[in-house]
DNA sequence: GCCCATTATGTGAGCGTTAACAATGCAGTG
DNA sequence: CACTGCATTGTTAACGCTCACATAATGGGC
């Protein structure tokens, strides 16, 4: 009904909404920038000429001028995995509350190449800044070397990265699984663990490592395996010849859960012959036969770390630390337990 | 080395590229844009001031005057989720070969209100089409209503939508893995569904149904489950009470691990005494005890229909055709087999 | 009643790019 | 040799916004 109303080609533009307004562009902008010097009802009607034409700011034409695209890069490798797409959701809560929007490159491979492909290309995008969610040692190591004019954050990749970020503390993760088992009277625990190329798997392995050697146990040989329930079968298959073997460590959920596969086709009893413990608590965990033990990462709590980190330096000038660690917690469900019997000699 | 290096103050801009190079900042702008009518060794002159001045055009500027941000938005409800995360996945490597940016808004809540803020705040960005993956009845009937200048695409919204889309067909889906379960010599088939909110599942209850009803067998009350292994528990829990159960279909693959343990729990064998399958192929389903029967959908293929779809409307003017439907396929495992008695009487 | 401080508003100049048009040069044609 | 046509390059004006500054109104204080 209103004068100016919307049926004209084209978006309307500030000079329209200043026009029906019976003001200035700029004061328009005033308006839109919260500028304490308008009165009270010039702003109203500056409010409601925005209403009636539906008027959006061009930002485009904001960034041109300010220099600010309010847009933040997200660089992941794997979104389809349980952690980093938990991570990427509690990220782009985070940033929607301090007010930049989300953009993502996913990482076709991990070498350092195709880590600073994506950040060019979100850098195109003009972001203020980039999260990367890249667990592996050679995307942190490139990670390192990347030419960045914006500040770079990575986010739950150990803690040994080069650049600021948020990340689970895996080492104590570890340890607490590892010393647990101890506690409950094994003799040793046996360790499945993730590929080397990840910090975490790193970080798993030495926390477990370090227990047993602080508590005087054996430290069997590590069993390799790629995160992957297949991988955990399999290393599950080769855990099942030695009759030593009274508790698995495995450094994530999905392994853990082959291994239980494998106990279970062989006829073993969990935890009665043999316990076993996870790494992530994924939402399956608690309904795994029999349900896991686990340690649980907050991925969310990462991601929302990560961003803080990332927006504290992006506002603050220099951020007030560079690296933040999230504590786990273990879970105790049914994979584990008091040993049976003493299996062997000594 | 060269004259213009690096170190000036500010980013490099076209001009000055141009001035390194001896042309205008149109021909600078020629190259770029791969316009014919440049000598080739003009381009090459304009090619090495670039890489020597580590030049990146400022893509504010371009958007303004093109009026094209080269960016869609992907709005979702929760990437955490396996599907979701895997088309969201998808949806980016497609959306990087065709030429684009994807940028992400999550939604808070289901309700009209937050589908449409999230699709303002994208369009807030400029984006230039938006996929939306919310494969809930209250999320796509939003969508009809959503008013949006720009091309809105549903991702794995059941076949109701009455926006265009690409989703799987999860009836036909539903059917092959009822009818095999029939064909296996159960007398009928009993079904843990999902929540009637999502358009998934109320398609696989009715091809679920319609397999029933065609061939003759009882149709059983239905259990509701919320697609979480917990909810797949109790289903099963209730359903161990009832010894005609012979065959049970979930909805999903987490709700199909709670009804095996609570089956395992129980001491049934499975397949012995009650077959089940799955619905989704989560990589873990075949490390499940036993390893799960399933129906297949390929997610990222998914979001990458999805894309073109967006695309092809965005590109194209109109698009071909406005709806495609991938078929799911039915992966065999250990988790079914033909009944061993004919239990109760009939 | 005059001056200064303050509040409220307007003006003009860019931000870095592309689009439209103009201008140049050079080969081929009659 | 003037004339047309095409390939190549340059010039100028937007795009829609914010910033710095200029200008008008207001309100005390003496």
């Amino acid at each position: 009904m209103g004068a100016g109303s919307a049926v004209s080609g084209r978006q309307p533009v500030m000079a329209d909404v200043a026009r029906l307004a019976g003001v200035s562009h700029q004061t328009v902008s005033r308006v839109l920038n919260d500028n304490p010097h308008v009165k009270e009802e010039t702003r109203d009607r500056v409010l409601s000429a925005i209403r009636e034409l539906d008027y959006r700011p061009n930002s485009a034409a904001r960034t041109l001028v300010t220099r600010r695209s309010q847009t933040l890069g997200v660089v992941s490798f794997d979104t389809t995995l349980y952690g980093p797409a938990s991570m990427l959701y509690g990220i782009e809560q985070a940033a929607r509350s301090a007010g930049y929007f989300v953009s993502i490159a996913s990482l076709r491979s991990l070498d350092g190449r195709s880590v600073q492909e994506a950040v060019d290309r979100l850098r195109d995008q003009a972001v203020e800044g980039v999260l990367v969610i890249a667990p592996q040692t050679s995307a942190v190591g490139a990670l390192a070397q990347v030419k960045s004019v914006v500040p770079v954050v990575a986010v739950g990749s150990g803690t040994q990265a080069r650049v600021p970020g948020a990340a689970v503390d895996n080492e104590a993760g570890a340890r607490a699984a590892t010393q647990y088992l101890l506690d409950l009277g094994h003799r040793t625990v046996h360790h499945v663990a993730g590929p080397t190329s990840w910090l975490d798997a790193q970080a798993r392995q030495a926390g477990w490592r370090a227990v047993l050697e602080d508590a005087g146990a054996p430290v069997p040989e590590v069993v390799g395996g790629d995160w992957s329930a297949r991988s955990g079968y399999e290393a599950g298959l080769g855990l099942l010849d030695n009759p030593q073997v009274t508790a698995i460590f495995c450094a994530n959920d999905h392994m853990a859960l082959g291994v239980l596969r494998a106990l279970n086709e062989a006829g073993r009893a969990i935890p009665g012959d043999i316990s076993v413990v996870g790494f992530d608590d994924i939402p399956e965990a608690s309904y795994f036969t029999p349900p896991l033990t686990t340690v649980r990462q907050d991925f969310g709590e990462l991601g929302r770390r990560g961003l803080e980190l990332l927006v504290a330096q992006l506002e603050g000038g220099r951020s007030p630390r560079d690296r933040v660690l999230v504590a786990p917690e273990l879970v105790l469900r049914g994979s584990t337990a008091a040993t049976a019997a003493v299996p062997g000699a000594s």
